[in-house]
DNA sequence: CCCGGATACTGGTCAGACCAGTTGACCAGT
DNA sequence: ACTGGTCAACTGGTCTGACCAGTATCCGGG
């Protein structure tokens, strides 16, 4: 078993955390107002400073809004809040929320046959060998996990080719919010993973600029996971008398954004 | 004519915009080291708090690493940073950056049918009625910035009409890039904003639960206004000679000195 | 040559002080 | 009764300087 570094607790990440916490699950509503920086330090046993640079990540996050002079407050961050939110709302307290995991899973079968459609018509000599190479990595390699990481590789590559900086980004978000619980949905994913075929379809379709013949390639590849996922996650989701939580690894608990 | 509140400057903030534009605009390289705080603080003529709390923020969208005992380098945004950094691409050095606006634009074109379309299937009758609400709302709107506003209001209602997380997010994050520039925009989108029967339409199919219908609704309407937007921004980018080079080159700024 | 540890970095955290903006109560004018 | 000013008591904003805790580096002993 291979060992894996201690993720060390720092004092700014930790005060964040807990409050963002408190932010997300309605502990503390939009509108109320936070005990004053030196209250929190106090209560909380850091020093002020650890309490700003929280307080100032928050803020930053659209969680909260700071005034000089006034109290800062909680905002709604359901219309302030940005997709860089995503990896805190997927998984909370450690487990996965399945509701969020249900929406992430439909975007992806949403969005990726457009991100699939722009790419065909940015298509050049370069793009097409880089997604054949892509898809011959997949091909080649050889545990499952690998193979998982080595498909996100692919869609990497034609994130790149789509050539914008909207789904460049918008990638990367959804990335970090399902990359920590990559490993636990690895079974789930496997069809998908193992169709090799449609990912040389995709590939084939893109290379040749077609944009409807990707776009619907892209469907077809992601539909049969977008069902399980969805099914599975549905299967889940707490019914209404017992929560049901799903216990995840460690890894999940490491910040996201992290090397 | 209406006054506007005063933004005062805050340190931590002229930091973190100072490091974010070196590191965008590539002066910084990813890999590349930064100086320590301390030398850091002592460069922009601030304390190392501020200078923290600025690294801090950067670290959190991805564009820096901070390691524990090492140094602070510049990671590769482009695959790091999340899709809340947008509004810092979009506009960069007071300018709006004509290559990032028609990624927005069209990335606007091909998620909003989706959107449109999971709300449809999503239909309830109090959503459909906050739907009709808000278009009868565009339409009592007196002059065009209100009824772009009002606009933009109706597809937050769309938006939370299905009811996904991942869309709710996405639509914050693109609302907070393009939010600050509506004005300059507005004249270029005034036909979308008076396409009162597109809206309608639009808000039809979605109440009447038929999902093609709504993705068909959203992509005319959307169509003029893609088109227009990206003839215009296509107009501002720089000439041709440069096939894709930086967008926009870096502003000079003033020598880091004593407060 | 290799290895291990001293040492000089780096960031992480803290304490306390003071500056600056906001709020609200209070009071003087109108 | 209403306006506007004043002041005190908040709030966050910023700084200083110290010390703790990891890392990198170099140097001397094996």
């Amino acid at each position: 078993m291979p060992l894996h570094p201690v993720d060390r607790r720092l004092v700014p990440d930790e005060v964040f955390d807990q409050l963002l916490d408190e932010v997300v699950d309605g502990s503390l509503e939009p509108g109320d107002s936070l005990p004053g920086e030196r209250r929190l330090a106090e209560l909380l046993g850091v020093s002020r400073p650890a309490v700003r640079e929280a307080l100032q990540r928050l803020a930053m996050a659209g969680l909260v809004h700071v005034r000089h002079g006034g109290s800062t407050t909680v905002r709604d961050f359901h219309t302030t809040a940005g997709l860089d939110l995503l990896p805190r709302l997927l998984v909370r307290g450690g487990t996965l929320v399945p509701s969020v995991g249900r929406s992430i899973v439909h975007a992806r079968q949403a969005i990726a046959p457009q991100v699939a459609a722009l790419a065909a018509t940015q298509a050049t000599p370069r793009t097409s060998a880089a997604l054949g190479a892509a898809v011959d990595d997949v091909h080649a390699a050889a545990d499952l996990l690998t193979r998982q990481r080595l498909t996100l590789r692919f869609w990497d590559v034609l994130v790149d080719a789509a050539d914008s900086v909207v789904f460049r980004l918008l990638f990367n978000s959804l990335r970090a919010a399902y990359e920590p619980v990559l490993d636990a949905l690895a079974p789930v994913m496997s069809q998908e993973v193992d169709d090799l075929s449609g990912l040389r379809a995709l590939s084939a379709a893109v290379g040749t600029g077609d944009p409807d013949a990707a776009r619907l390639a892209a469907e077809e590849l992601l539909r049969p996971t977008t069902a399980a996922l969805d099914a599975l996650l549905s299967a889940l989701e707490p019914s209404s008398t017992t929560p049901r939580a799903t216990p995840l690894g460690r890894a999940a608990r490491r910040a996201p954004g992290e090397q």
